[in-house]
DNA sequence: AAGCTAATGTTTAGCTTGTCAACATCAAAA
DNA sequence: TTTTGATGTTGACAAGCTAAACATTAGCTT
């Protein structure tokens, strides 16, 4: 195993893997440089040399969130053969990943002006566009309309999921969330 | 016409109104204690006699957000007889909002665990809420049903609008908004 | 009109953050 | 071994939020 030649031998895992457990126990609220770099015993401007500034931490944490569903979207996704079954499944997968980690989710759509320098690795997009694509080859939608297809489910799901997860929901009496019932209307619209 | 006698014979509202043009250009980037009081001429510390801290200010600024949305959206429910024609006219409204006040959207939609205290008059929840039950009425709706249209017409639409103002929307070639072709398909959810 | 009181602003100052510059140290190559 | 680049630390400063104490004004009260 790796060990601490400095401190860590590795600080910018040490700081993301951190920044990770933060986020998903608080959202973004305690992803600073300051406080990321005392959970890893570290001075604050340790942190600078492994990233620009405290924003882009802050951006590359959002991602690994975003990674993180996209890797949970490829393996619902895989578990399914019917390419329908694997469209739904893409969905379904959104949505209980914000209703999860709500934590995550909210970092990882972070209003981040900073984009994400790396290769957004399997995306959750590209998984969702994948299986439209699928959707497509066996004629289930048309080749025109599979930018519009993403579009409307990748906006029902983001929503519903966004909605679903704040303290101020659209249910009054906090009715436990009907995942199935979006998916079956959101397929409709397919 | 209002005079100032200490200042300002209204802080509070001076504060809001600046407030809501920095959101209108920037989000919520600049909503800061200290940037609000400079552009009001006045020292930091004049906002506490107003707002008890600086989030709840924030938060302030974020539900006039709210309410100029519930206000357009009233105004084009307003304009139109067909019940089915108001229920529409909510959604496209409400994207419209997010596409030409993007500053004001974000800030509206703001993460703020720091609840609204005033009641959210005219909420653009209730709006919409409003259109859904006249759609009842009509026999369009199912009266169990409406809760989950509402849920479902308000992440749809709220979805759309944060994907189509994100600086990387679903939407590789920036191609125009379909804003009625949108609508549509989330009328066949209903 | 004189004066008390609450409302509204200001000044001072402390604490927290983000970040620059200069310095220290370890690790690996020459 | 010496040089050098990578990695951390210390010190310092600016900016932001906010508490405490003080100043002034507006409105009543008498």
């Amino acid at each position: 195993m790796k060990k601490k030649s400095y401190h860590h031998g590795n600080l910018e895992e040490a700081l993301l893997k951190v920044g990770m457990k933060e986020a998903r126990a608080s959202g973004s609220r305690n992803l600073g440089v300051t406080h990321l770099a005392k959970l890893v015993d570290v001075t604050p401007m340790a942190v600078y040399r492994h990233f620009p500034s405290g924003e882009n931490l802050k951006a590359a944490i959002s991602q690994q969130a975003r990674e993180e569903l996209a890797r949970r979207m490829a393996s619902a996704v895989a578990k399914e053969t019917d390419v329908k079954r694997k469209f739904m499944a893409t969905g379904r997968e959104y949505i209980r990943f914000g209703l999860e980690e709500p934590g995550l989710f909210s970092a990882a759509f972070l209003d981040c002006s900073e984009l994400p320098n790396r290769e957004d690795n399997p995306s959750a997009r590209g998984i969702l566009h994948d299986a439209i694509l699928d959707l497509c080859n066996e004629g289930l939608v048309e080749p025109k309309e599979v930018q519009a297809v993403a579009h409307f489910a990748w906006s029902i799901v983001h929503g519903f999921t966004m909605l679903a997860g704040s303290d101020d929901p659209y249910r009054p009496s906090a009715r436990p969330v009907d995942i199935e019932g979006v998916l079956e209307r959101a397929w409709l619209g397919v």
